[in-house]
DNA sequence: GTGTTTCTCGGGGTTTCCCCCTATTTGCGG
DNA sequence: CCGCAAATAGGGGGAAACCCCGAGAAACAC
């Protein structure tokens, strides 16, 4: 493990704030530079950049976005522990799955924060830096919640739920799917149910989405 | 139309903040206050908090996201010309679409910029404190290459209907709707209704999908 | 003025959805 | 053979959607 640049006791921590949208590295930034203790060196706009930053100006942590163009969040958390850097690394983003986070925690990343809870990014960032871990409230409700026994409703649809989402998705009823399928309403909404609680739906609205955005029908 | 409350000819210019996301309101607000001619007088988290605040503090200039929770941003537009706003709206967001930008000017607002363009956020303040209007490149773009008044016709659905069909395509039920538009359950049912009898949906998968092939959703 | 549209809300009823159970048959793999 | 998952089917009940009907208020056009 390489060393960081900046003194181990008392001097302030660098930082290296890392997302493709201007405007919250300024908001980040703002942040930061708020709190005494750590110090912005450095800012870069997608996952190659922050490699780059990363092994020039060496900061003890790094605040990462998910969402960037052409390395994504976590592909950089691979590529970073890869090359044994010797910085923290903070996710900050939108997302609010515990399959990302599980993903970034996985990865190697130290905090998981959400940008609607961005109150946490100080006390995370003092977490991080003490070699800690931390997650932002909404991200740890999910994964105690899920991580549970929740092993069953992860897995992917079978062919027939898959089948009858796909006619749910097309404006179909019940009992049109049942006639369709030639099979009787009640199994059509065990398939259906069976669904909904697999991909997180708790309604036709809310499958159907999944349905469009899982290519599961077209427009 | 109501008057403003900074002087019209060399006072600063109040802005009202909303985005969901207090990181990016603070990177906004850091972009303002670097300005000479304009204030920051205000932050929303919300579609409401932001009809509240432009009664209480009438700025001059909203700064708007269209993704938020309880009222999302389009609606906030159309709620807030419904109730004679003098203030200018701006909107700042993720979305690159040309339908959300036609549907965020169709209802009213004065600029368009998207986030990943937030250097263009000063000119368009500017532009839009003249009273005039300004497209960030990447929508000016998108827009260009369709003609305005063919995609003009979706004018099938009124506001509120397509407010209505635009919850209704996120999931939610009439009576999460009835609260979220602070209307009646009944109500409800009745713009529902008359959207699907003009859209000729028989369901509200079949809502859905029309929601998503006609960009009043996105995905 | 009158008419139209839009938005608002209700009554009363039928249908469908959604959720909690149980249960049988088939087939696949340890 | 046994265990497990998938597909099939049902009972029952509460909630929500859906379908008729009407109707008042406000905004706007003619």
């Amino acid at each position: 493990m390489l060393q960081s640049n900046s003194a181990p006791g008392g001097g302030a921590r660098t930082v290296l704030v890392v997302d493709d949208h201007p405007v919250v590295r300024k908001g980040v930034r703002t942040i930061i530079e708020s709190m005494e203790r750590f110090e912005v060196v450095g800012e870069a706009g997608d996952g190659w950049e922050a490699i780059e930053q990363a092994e020039s100006v060496r900061p003890d942590i790094i605040v990462l976005d998910l969402a960037m163009p052409r390395l994504e969040g976590i592909d950089t958390v691979v590529e970073l522990k890869r090359r044994d850097s010797s910085a923290e690394i903070l996710v900050f983003t939108l997302h609010q799955s515990d399959h990302r986070c599980l993903q970034a925690i996985g990865a190697g990343a130290r905090a998981y924060v959400c940008k609607n809870e961005s109150d946490h990014l100080g006390p995370a960032l003092e977490a991080v830096s003490r070699g800690r871990t931390y997650l932002s409230p909404a991200v740890n409700e999910a994964l105690s919640l899920q991580s549970k026994e929740e092993a069953w409703d992860r897995r992917a649809l079978t062919d027939r739920e898959r089948q009858v989402v796909r006619l749910v998705a097309q404006g179909h009823s019940n009992k049109s799917i049942a006639r369709l399928l030639k099979i009787s309403i009640k199994t059509t909404e065990t398939h259906r149910a069976s669904a909904m609680r697999k991909t997180g739906a708790n309604s036709a609205s809310a499958l159907t989405i999944y349905a469009v955005r899982n290519g599961i029908v077209d427009l």
